[in-house]
Order: C-alpha cells, then structure tokens, then sequence
DNA sequence: ACGTAACCACACCGGTCTGTATACTCGCAG
DNA sequence: CTGCGAGTATACAGACCGGTGTGGTTACGT
C-alpha cells in the first residue's frame, strides 16, 4: 500500500487499465503517460521502469480483489466463492491478470513473478482455511482451488461464460461427498 | 496438415519454439527468420503475415498435443489423463500456450482466437466422451475439464508442480462418488 | 530451352520501444 | 528567501517493430 503522489496515482490507474485490457506487452509508457495525462518523465520519476510499474499494477490488483472476495464473501459458505467468481468475471472479461501476466514474464527473472506466485497460494491459502473452518479436510480447499483456476480459464479463453456455474456444481458435489464419508481421505 | 516448403517447416519450427517460450510480442519476425537460418522475405512469401503464422503455430500445436494425449491413453482409464497431464507439463514448463496466447491477443479480432476456443473445446469434448464411455455423466468430463485446466494453470503460474497429481486424486474421489450415486445429478 | 517456384542477401520504410536529458514552473517548509 | 520535491513540456538516443522491394541464384517440370 504505497503511498503515491497524485500524478503516481493517475499514472498506475491508467496503467492497471491499459495491462489488463490489452496486455503488458502491447502497452508503451508513451500510452501510458499520455493516458493519465501526465509525461513519460514522471514516469520515471515515480517508478523507476516499466517492469517496477508492471509489478506494482499486480501487487493494487491482487490487494483489489482479495478485497472484493472478502467482502462478498461475508455470511456466505464456502461453495459460494464460485458466485463472486461469477460476478468477478462479468466485469474482467480478459480473466485472470496474474495468468495473464505470467503468459508474458514467466520464466524471466521479472520483478512481477513473486507477485503471481504469491497470489495464486493467497487464494490458495484462503480455500484451504475456509474448507478447515467447515470442518472439511484441507485437499478440499485445494480441489476447490483447482476448481476455481479452471472455471476463470474456461469463462474466459474458453469462451463458456457458465463455467464457475458449473465449478460450483462440481464443489457442492465434493463437499457433500466430503460430508458423507468424512475420514476417508 | 498444411504442406509446407522445407523453409516454410523451418520458419514455423522456430517460430513455435520461440513463441511457446518467450510469448508471441516478444518475439520478431527478424529473430523468427535468423533462427531459422532463412529470410524475413521468405516468412512473408510462405505465411503472408506474422499473425497468420501465429494461428498456425496453435494449430499445429494442437495437433501435436492431442496425438500426443491419444498415444499415451491408449489402454488407460479416465483418470490417468491426468499421469499424461504430468508427464506433457515435465517438458513444456511455459504452460498452456493457448491460454498463453490468449493472454497475449484475448478480446482482438486476432485470426488465432478461434483455434483456442477450438482446442479448449476439443478437451472439454473428449473428457465428455471419455466419461460417458466408462458409463458416467457428461458433468463429471466437465468438471474433468476444470480440473485440468486448474492444474496446468497451478503446475506453471502458480509454482505448484504436484497439481495434477492432486487434480487425479480429486477426480478419482468425483469418479467414486458417481459410481455410489450414479443417478443423483 | 523456357518458365516458374523457392530461396537467399540485403536494403529500406514509417513507426514504436524503453529510457534519458534539458529546461522550466509551481507550492511549500525551514 | 531560499531550497527542494513534484510537476510539465519536449527533444533525443539507439534499438527494434512488422512489412516491402530489388535483384540474383538454384532446381525442376514441360
């Protein structure tokens, strides 16, 4: 949560916009500056390379909607997290920015690939806890998740907008598979 | 099954390569053509433009994926797509790359956008035959297909090399419950 | 012998890429 | 009133982008 000047601000809006949408590649500072109707020069100044711009645009996004998964979330059960996928998604038609970014910077040493992996066990991790506090086993959590991953993919590259409807029905399934036969794993 | 002339084979040989491993707009025509060890001119006389030459890399792609995928099922049950899953992602570390190049040309008009909806169809079709073949419901190859594709995203973006081995685990418990249920969807 | 497809070598086009430099204005705190 | 951080405007560097054009060299089928 660093704090920006206002020019910073405007700068990382216009980029967080113009990454997700069109992709880091596609986008130039030039557009970028120009956007946010300030220079290429404060660019710099601000934040130092585009790559510092491209990790910083991951680290808002991810604090973004794990922000709006907690707050939907409030008094709902854990199958659920399939529902605010669903209304996640009719907003971000371009899927998963960290997936995204990935298809671009993986397997470089880009400052961005800790940001990706740290988000992925982020949700992870609140899978797995959600699943815990519903006296569900742990590799519940996890087969969510798996769930969850191929649902965003399939709504979106896939084009079957009813994927996260159909991940749901496959996790209700599992939980109460889990709830009929508790220790069997 | 495009003919090509020996220099056109060499173009797009080096093309996939580059394309899979660094992403499509980070690789040039020119560094296509050098790698290839023939011309820019020669690119442009076979394939008429990069784009289009992209689109054929996806296709061949596909092709040589799903003949892989039909080789190594052959005598195996449903679940073990998930071994041949394994197996594919030991020596293709970047990923699904029609995920990837979504990522890249997602929401354009891109001539390539339809040979990944095609290729992500194709597996959510044979997962569907797949499972109806040993008896079970269509869902259960949808949901098949969700956890595979959430295992390719976690064994690459996510940094989680054994997701399809827990995917297989999570199908092998979706295949049991159906067996002990078969008539409940 | 002739036409043609395939290929190579190389130069060129306008535009864009990340990143730097120069020079100036403004508001504010010591 | 002085010094500084933040901002604007603009020009530049050097490389690379997709794509085209010219000219010359093989090899092959008719």
């Amino acid at each position: 949560m660093t704090t920006l000047t206002p020019a910073g601000e405007k700068l990382l809006a216009a980029a967080s916009t113009l990454f997700y949408r069109r992709g880091i590649r596609a986008v130039g500072v030039d557009l970028i500056a120009e956007t946010a109707g300030t220079t290429k020069k404060t660019l710099y100044d601000r934040f130092g390379s585009k790559d510092a711009l491209v990790a910083l645009y991951l680290e808002r996004r991810a604090a973004y909607w794990q922000g709006f998964l907690l707050d939907r979330m409030a008094g709902r059960t854990l199958v659920e997290v399939f529902d605010v996928l669903a209304l996640w998604l009719a907003d971000q038609d371009r899927g998963c920015a960290f997936v995204n970014a990935y298809a671009e910077i993986g397997g470089t040493d880009h400052p961005a690939e800790p940001v990706i992996r740290a988000e992925k066990e982020w949700m992870r991790a609140y899978l797995v806890d959600l699943a815990r506090a519903a006296g569900l086993p742990d590799r519940l959590g996890i087969e969510l998740h798996l769930l969850y991953e191929g649902a965003t993919v399939m709504a979106t590259a896939g084009g079957v907008p009813e994927a996260p409807a159909l991940a749901k029905a496959a996790a209700e399934r599992a939980v109460s598979a889990c709830g009929s036969a508790p220790t069997s794993g």
